[in-house]
DNA sequence: AAACAACTGTAGCGTAATTAACGTATTTCA
DNA sequence: TGAAATACGTTAATTACGCTACAGTTGTTT
């Protein structure tokens, strides 16, 4: 996937209508496969979204952050096609579907976020597409780049594993890019976590398109 | 993309509340980055979802048959983030935006409508982002399967250039998966037109998983 | 009917990326 | 606090796939 993170949609002053959970990190707050009756928002927290490709091996589709929704495809009343796992010990409100009727019914400028929240998703999921034109160098150059955006302040939990599961490549691939670009000054890497020292480096081999 | 295809939701008794368009083989409906003002259903025709990938090269996301629609993804009044392009000579209904909403107010139910139709979308997607992780062999198989369950007597006006796009493999890798599945008998192949004799063998080729 | 464009058939080569394998460091949790 | 589980570092071997190139076919345009 690419933008991993996505801008949030106002949900705030709704957010008394829903129930609210806590969750500890590595818990699972929806499964793909099960059928859910509504859907979530974030109010702290971390949340991974990973859909099981066929083999088994998970793919990072999504790093949910405060503020923004999850699992708003159940609205279809069909089984969920991702899985939504903590990563962070969160805070999240529930939305019954039959529940968020009314809801609209009494508010109908959430009709309005809410489309807004899937048109989300879908972006995302289409970026996620787009990502597989590129080299692998590429791919994570663009992953780090989104992320760095996204969460300037926040921590990245995201291992070499993570970025090889969000992208489709192997840990190996990851882990030669980043050695070549922590040789190169680009990155740099202390306590297994990331800072980018030359973003614009990165952000001149997402450009070099065709020749 | 994966399921190419995607099952029909009811629009038929609000056709007269959009305005008819008729288009020609090959013209654009939409294009990726303008900003449209309402969506499109699709009432006779073809008409094929693409994107522009970094490096130009289009990617076939969707193609769209008679009873879906397209382009309910300008409803959140950004920038298309697709291209919709007619196959065959086609006829749409057209629903402008600001009138969708009156559309909406008068008649509930078609709230329902078009929630489902977007979260369709988002599965389409995803299914094109599960793709990535299957071998070439596969990825193909799947999208023949895929096209046989929907078109079953339709016309499938696929390309070798197709399947590529539609995967983001090359046309070469296409053709030599092609050729071997011809000589297995698993295909056949008249006047550029495929015909799947053993669907079972392709269907083994995907479910190999893990071994 | 000629000219052009788009699609298919085929080969060979190079390489980027996957797989396999294994040791070290660092969390996690019982 | 010690064992187990994860994550990281590194190398070497294998291969799938892309790229290039060109010739033959079918389809479209004028």
């Amino acid at each position: 996937m690419a933008t991993l993170f996505e801008t949030a949609y106002n949900w705030e002053p709704y957010l008394n209508l829903g129930t609210r959970q806590f969750v500890k990190a590595k818990s699972v707050i929806y499964e793909q496969g099960s059928i859910g009756d509504g859907f979530y928002y974030l109010h702290k927290g971390l949340v991974r979204i990973v859909t099981a490709t066929a083999k088994g091996k998970d793919r990072i589709l999504n790093i949910v952050v405060p503020g923004q929704s999850l699992g708003v495809q159940i609205m279809d009343q069909r089984a969920h096609f991702t899985t939504a796992q903590a990563v962070k010990d969160s805070v999240l409100y529930f939305f019954p579907c039959d529940q968020f009727k009314e809801l609209i019914a009494k508010h109908p400028e959430l009709r309005v976020v809410f489309a807004q929240t899937v048109i989300h998703k879908m972006r995302i999921l289409l970026e996620g597409i787009n990502l597989n034109a590129l080299t692998s160098e590429q791919q994570i150059a663009v992953l780090l780049l989104n992320i760095f955006d996204d969460f300037k302040n926040h921590e990245v939990p995201l291992t070499q594993q993570d970025l090889a599961n969000s992208t489709g490549l192997t840990r190996i691939t990851v882990y030669k890019i980043l050695k070549q670009w922590k040789k190169e000054g680009i990155i740099e890497i202390q306590d297994r976590k990331f800072q980018i020292l030359m973003p614009q480096l990165l952000r001149n081999l997402v450009k070099e398109t065709t020749p």
